[in-house]
DNA sequence: CGATGTTTTGAGAGGATTCAACCACAGTGG
DNA sequence: CCACTGTGGTTGAATCCTCTCAAAACATCG
């Protein structure tokens, strides 16, 4: 999957609203690249000087607390965009970029970006769209870590990775993460996250193969999330 | 105050951008408003057809939990706007918006902010970098509350109080809450927060009589509150 | 003054973390 | 080939942080 068949299409949501001069410029400004498991795109802190729209594979995009844990904001996957925030905003990045299944990604200056906003109108819509909504969910996440049980909250992140990522044949959820990285997400110790999986399992909402895990029961999940929306 | 003065003013960080057609359009659509403590400018779930520009007062921007708790995510004072979240990402509010000291706003359309993004670069950048900011400040609060204690937490808000209302003449906060609203921006019980509270007074680092909160030690609650920044 | 809402304090229960030990497994190097 | 090492996963026990419930003190206001 390369740049032209994925984010610089006419069917990519926010760079279909470019026209042919502007999606020419990106095109030859635009680096493709390929990355490892385990590297990284950008370091929180990094001054970062452009963006990165995926085109295969998942990133970690998460915040390193003052004892070193992380946590985990957002993954990102095909199509997706990140470091646009520390770009829009000229603050330095305040999440480390880090590549958990293979990736490839497009690169594209911040000044174009930029630029594109200041000049193209429905682009500029509808990246604030993006941000708007990434803003809305970092609201609901907030007031879910404040006042749902750990428990509730890895009901929730399996049935959100399950939406966001998909099954495979046998109902195993697609992305493959570590008992630390959803400790990560939920913001929990590794320990409670090993306890709760095997009690959802347990109680047939679950079945564990190391890391695979298949979701039995969709909506009994659901109800401990103890979300209605 | 009133919106001329303030918000549809050439020192306004946002609507300074404007040209005069633009300022005149905004200015015969805008609508002026005086909100009593205690009344809502929208409530969650609410579709928003326009963003509020506060001219004076505090208005605090919560949302709900399942089980009826508020959980505060921000306050906004004098020239910053709230609304524009669910506006731009044509969603519904996702968050309710309550008067606690008595405010002024100036109310405007939600298609005049749209026709200014799409047709004036400086604009749509500008409210871009301000949604940013608030998303990194969001992604930000999300760490602090799945990995500092309740205690560390309390400290931190205390001196984000300070630093965003500032203190009166004798060093006590101009903001004045109940310690349910501290306990719902905090992310804990009413109780644990007036516990924490007697402890800081213990420890010298605070005054407190009633809802006026004295800071005397700010680096003794930097130091508690854990974060380097 | 009574009524209502806020603040305070205590005691007990419960959720979650920490620490420690142990297992499984893969990769390394002698 | 096998001991060695490191990583990830699991389990138990003790501890600690917070919440909840209940009751009392206090404040404010019509």
């Amino acid at each position: 999957m390369d740049c032209v068949s994925n984010c610089l299409s006419k069917s990519h949501f926010l760079f279909k609203h470019l026209n042919d001069d502007e999606l020419n410029l990106v095109l030859s400004e635009k680096k493709e690249g390929v990355h490892k498991r385990g590297s990284v795109l950008y370091y929180e802190g990094n001054r970062i000087n452009g963006i990165y729209c995926i085109n295969t594979g998942i990133i970690k995009v998460f915040k390193t607390g003052n004892d070193g844990k992380e946590q985990i904001l957002r993954f990102a996957r095909m199509g997706e965009i990140i470091g646009y925030r520390s770009v829009l905003s000229s603050e330095l990045a305040c999440t480390t970029a880090e590549v958990i299944n293979e990736a490839t990604s497009c690169y594209i200056p911040g000044e174009i970006i930029i630029e594109l906003i200041k000049n193209n109108g429905d682009f500029a819509f509808e990246l604030m769209q993006l941000t708007c909504r990434e803003l809305g969910e970092a609201n609901s996440y907030i007031t879910d870590i404040a006042q749902k049980t750990a428990k509730e909250r890895l009901a929730e992140i399996l049935i959100h990775l399950k939406d966001e990522f998909g099954v495979d044949e046998n109902n195993v959820l697609k992305i493959s993460l570590t008992r630390e990285e959803l400790a990560n997400i939920v913001g929990t110790a590794t320990e409670s996250i090993i306890r709760m999986l095997s009690e959802f399992k347990h109680d047939n909402l679950l079945e564990i193969k190391g890391r695979e895990i298949k979701i039995l029961n969709y909506s009994g999940l659901e109800n401990i999330s103890n979300s209605f929306y």
